[in-house]
DNA sequence: ATTAGCACTCGCAACTAGAGAGTGCTAAGT
DNA sequence: ACTTAGCACTCTCTAGTTGCGAGTGCTAAT
C-alpha cells in the first residue's frame, strides 16, 4: 500500500518545487489550483501532496503550513522534472565581452568568473585558480633590487607566478644575475620538482659542478616553492557574492550569517568537493544532506571543472541555500566553465 | 550657568566609557559607585553624568536607561583620558616571528598584517599594498609559453609585478625574446611612465630606430601597465575581519551586518580616508559622526600608514564600531605598522 | 478516483500586565 | 555650595493571553 508516482504528481512536484524556489515559502494545495490552473480540486492536490511526502520528496513544518521540498525532492527535480533554462543570447554575449576585455591579464578571469556566477545565481561563488596536475618549471628571472637583495620570479607552465626576496651576503650586479637565470633557465627546462632535486643532488655529488654555489641556493629555494604550490595544489579558494547570498531570505537570522560566512572564508568543507569536482566531467551538484560534513547540511552546491582536460585544471561554482535556482545556476556554471576553458585553450594551446 | 569640568567628572567620563566599551550596555549610575568604589553616592555621579551630558559626552536612549558615550565622548576620551595600552611583549614576539617567517614572500604580508590586526583587535582590518609615489620601471621579462603567446611580466621599483600575456602574429624564440627584454631593461631602467613615452615618441620620430617594432608594441603594453597602475594607486583594499566585527554585539541585527559587508566590499567609503592617512604620520583615529559620509557615522576606523617615508607606502588599520577599545586597538596599528616598515626598509633599503 | 465540507492544529501578531532598571527631582544634611 | 537619601516616574523587556488566518486531514458523498 505504499503511495507511487504518476504523471500528475510528478507535475504537482515539479510545481511545488518551483513554486518554493520562487518565492520560499511553504506551499499551499489550493494556491497550486488556482495560480497553475490546475484542472482538479484542492482537495485532490491534497492527497498526491501528502502522498509525495510519504514517497519523502516533500515536509511539512507543522500540521497547517504547507509542503517544503526535501533533498530528495530536489534531487528528483534536478534529475528527472526541471526544464533546462540556457542563458540568454544576451546574457552570453555579455559574459563572453567581459571575459575578452581582460584576456590577457589572466589573474583577472576568477575575480570576473567569481563576479559574474554571483550576480547571475544571485548566490555566493567559488572559484579555484588552474593549476597544472604536475607543477613544471618555466621559467625564472633574478633582479636585483638592492645591494644584497634579489628579488626571485618563478613562473610556471601553468601561468603560476611566484615572487620571493632573498638577502645575500655578496653584492651581485645585474648582469651576474641575469647569467644565473640564462643558467638555471637551461637546466631546468620543463622540469618537474623531482628532476630538479635529482639534477641537484647528482651535481652537488659530482666533483665538478655545472652551476655556483648561489645558483644551488636559488634551486633549493625554487623546489621549496614548487612544493610548496604542489602542496596546496587547487587549495586556494577565491569566493565572491557575499551580498549576493546574503539577500537571499534564509540567511535573515545572524547566525546562520555567521555560518556562511565562516563556511565561505575558511573553505574546510569545500576542499574535498573541489578535489572531487577535479576528477570529474559536466556540472556536479550536491544538495542539502547529501554533504557528507554537517556544516553543510543546509546549503546545495553547484560546481564544474573548467580547463584543459590532462593538463590545467581548476574548480569554479556557486554555493546557496539548499532553495536555489538549480536550472538558471547549472546553466550558468555550465556557461562560465565553457567559456573560461575556451580562453584558457586560446593561451596554453590545447596541448592533448 | 553651562556645566563645567572636573577631575571627578574626567574620572567618571573616563570610567563610563571603559565600562561601555567592555560590556557594550549603557552604564548605571550606581554601578560605577559599585565596581569602581567611588568615594561619593551614585546621586552626586547622577548629578555628574548630567553635567557631562550637558556637555555633549553623554547621552541616553530614553528616561530610565545609563548612560552611553557620543562620539564627541569617544574624542575627549581617546586626545585627553585614555591610557595607552601596549601591546605585551609576547604578542609584539608572536608578531615579530609570524612576520619573520614570511619575510621572503612580500605578497604574504598584507594577508598576515590584515589576519593578526583582526584578531588583536577583535574587528575588521584593512591593508593595501605599498605603492611607489611615482611608478618607476624595473624590470621586464618576455616568455614564450606557446607558439604565439608570450607572458610579460612587469617589475616595477616598489615590488609591483604584473603579468600579462599577448598574442602575436610571428612565432617568437625565447632566446630573441630574452635579448629584447635585455634591450627594452637598457633603455628603461629606472624611469617613469613619462620617461617611457617620451622615449618611445622620439624613437618613433627618428630615421633609425634603437629597438624593434615588437619592442615598440610590448613598450606601449608597459606604459598601458604602469598607468594603470598608477590610476588605482592605493585603491585595491585588502580586508580582513568579517568574523570578528561580526562578533561584536552591534552586529545581532542583519541589516546592520549587510551594511559593514558592503562597506568592507567595495570600499569606496574608505578610499578618502586611505588618501589622507597616506600623506600623514602616526596612527589616525576618526568617530563616528567624524566621517564625511553618512554611511560611515556608525562606525570608527584606526588607520596608520606604513612603508618608507618618500619611496613606497601603504596604509593598514581597523574597522569597527565606534565602541572599540582604542587603547588596544591604536597600539595594534602603530605596532604592525612599524613592523611592516622595518620589513620593508629590510627589503627596500632605506633609501632616503 | 475525486470532491465538498468541516473540524482541528499551529503559528503569528496584538495586546496586557508586571517586574526591573535607572533616572530626575526634591528636600534635608554637611 | 556640594552631597545625599528617598521616592516618584519612565521606559523597556518578558511572559502570558487571545483571536485570527492559513492550511491540512479526514469523512462521507459523488
Amino acid at each position: 500500500m505504499t503511495a507511487e508516482m504518476s504523471e500528475r504528481r510528478r507535475l504537482i512536484l515539479k510545481l511545488v518545487i518551483q513554486e518554493h524556489i520562487e518565492n520560499s515559502n511553504p506551499v499551499a494545495s489550493d494556491l497550486l489550483v488556482r495560480k497553475y490552473g490546475l484542472k482538479v480540486s484542492s482537495a485532490t492536490v491534497r492527497n498526491d501532496l501528502s502522498a509525495l511526502e510519504e514517497l519523502g520528496y516533500l515536509t511539512h513544518l507543522h500540521t497547517s503550513a504547507g509542503r517544503v521540498p526535501t533533498d530528495s525532492g530536489y534531487r528528483y527535480y534536478v534529475e528527472n522534472l526541471m526544464d533546462r533554462m540556457p542563458l540568454t543570447i544576451t546574457e552570453q554575449r555579455t559574459i563572453r565581452h567581459q571575459f575578452y576585455q581582460v584576456r590577457s591579464e589572466f589573474d583577472q578571469w576568477i575575480h570576473l568568473a567569481g563576479a559574474i556566477l554571483a550576480r547571475t545565481a544571485q548566490n555566493a561563488s567559488v572559484v579555484t585558480l588552474p593549476r597544472s596536475y604536475v607543477a613544471r618549471f618555466k621559467h625564472i628571472e633574478l633582479i636585483a633590487i638592492q645591494d644584497t637583495t634579489i628579488l626571485i620570479v618563478l613562473v610556471l607552465n601553468d601561468g603560476n607566478v611566484r615572487q620571493q626576496s632573498i638577502n645575500v651576503d655578496a653584492t651581485f650586479v645585474q648582469e651576474e644575475l641575469s647569467r644565473s637565470a640564462d643558467r638555471i633557465n637551461d637546466v631546468c627546462a620543463d622540469a618537474t620538482v623531482y628532476k630538479i632535486e635529482t639534477f641537484l643532488h647528482q651535481d652537488r655529488t659530482q666533483r665538478n659542478s655545472q652551476i655556483s654555489d648561489f645558483e644551488h641556493m636559488v634551486l633549493e629555494l625554487v623546489i621549496r616553492s614548487m612544493r610548496h604550490i604542489e602542496e596546496q595544489f587547487n587549495q586556494d579558494i577565491y569566493s565572491d557574492g557575499l551580498m549576493e547570498i546574503l539577500n537571499q531570505p534564509e540567511f535573515a537570522q545572524v547566525d546562520r550569517v555567521r555560518q556562511v560566512v565562516a563556511l565561505l572564508q575558511d573553505g574546510r568543507e569545500l576542499k574535498p568537493l573541489i578535489s572531487r569536482v577535479l576528477l570529474s566531467n559536466g556540472v556536479q551538484v550536491v544538495i542539502g544532506g547529501e554533504h557528507a560534513q554537517d556544516e553543510m547540511r543546509e546549503y546545495s552546491v553547484v560546481l564544474s571543472r573548467y580547463g584543459i582536460s590532462g593538463a590545467v585544471a581548476g574548480v569554479l561554482g556557486v554555493i546557496g541555500p539548499t532553495r536555489m535556482a538549480y536550472p538558471r545556476t547549472i546553466s550558468a556554471v555550465g556557461y562560465i566553465s565553457a567559456v573560461m576553458s575556451d580562453l584558457m585553450g586560446d593561451i596554453y594551446g590545447d596541448q592533448k
